[in-house]
DNA sequence: CTGGATCCCAATAGATACTG
DNA sequence: CAGTATCTATTGGGATCCAG
């Protein structure tokens, strides 16, 4: 009944993951949704690195495939749609957590956009528990 | 001095790890030493996903350059040759076990292959503390 | 206007066959 | 055993077009 998922389906756990998240892109948009709150294409388009609108579609329509984003419209403002994490989605944060910190000991340079890492170890548990709760850390 | 590594340039942390790992295969191939300790070209060509030559060609070289992989002379076998992680590589242990406790969260059924996410749940420390020391959990 | 589809084209990833 | 060569498929950027 294991729904088969993508290109290699080994039955390893890092490969379901990465069925999911290898790619350039997807992570990527996790964590604007994560970290830096983005709700709307307008928001995720104008991350930090430009993803082009073609690949954000294709991306968040795969990643609401998969349970990771929940698109929903907007009760405010009706022409617009709202994008969020799932608890799937949000319970990725201790992986990005770890890829902070991971970065932070082999690329201590440059830290600059986030602050992630300084909030990281400051009180790690805390971050975590913003994402997991929906707000942004 | 920050070498200028990948695609996006951005400074965040995430990026950066992602500009090494976000493909489809890399963290596959950390994970086939790590866990399964494959030490060989021909070992790794048969990991459970089945790789293509050339693409652990080039990522073998990439993962090299990046720092996570090391590449020698096998001292018994002067045709041969090893490759191992570095520090750097066996520090991926938490992203592994933390992509692992993902994967097992939300896709229970098949963790047939590796049997990893019973070992870390008995023990997460001692997993993580083998993959440090260079031995397979 | 926001959200997204589409087309074109360049660049990358990948499978297979072959080589030192 | 450890790759390279070749060829095909997929991805991605950028502009534009389309719908609500």
């Amino acid at each position: 009944m294991t729904e088969t998922h993508g290109k290699y389906d080994s039955g390893c756990p890092v490969a379901y993951a990465l069925d999911i998240l290898g790619d350039r892109w997807s992570l990527l948009i996790i964590r604007d949704m994560a970290v830096r709150g983005a709700q709307t294409y307008g928001a995720l388009l104008e991350g930090w690195e430009g993803i082009s609108t073609n690949i954000l579609a294709q991306r968040l329509k795969q990643l609401e495939q998969d349970g990771i984003v929940s698109k929903t419209r907007d009760p405010e403002n009706r022409r617009s749609f709202r994008y969020a994490l799932t608890a799937k989605g949000r319970d990725l944060a201790p992986v990005i957590v770890e890829l902070v910190l991971w970065s932070g000991k082999y690329n201590a340079a440059d830290n600059a956009m986030t602050g992630l890492l300084e909030k990281i170890r400051v009180d790690r548990a805390a971050v975590e528990a913003c994402i997991r709760a929906g707000k942004t850390p």
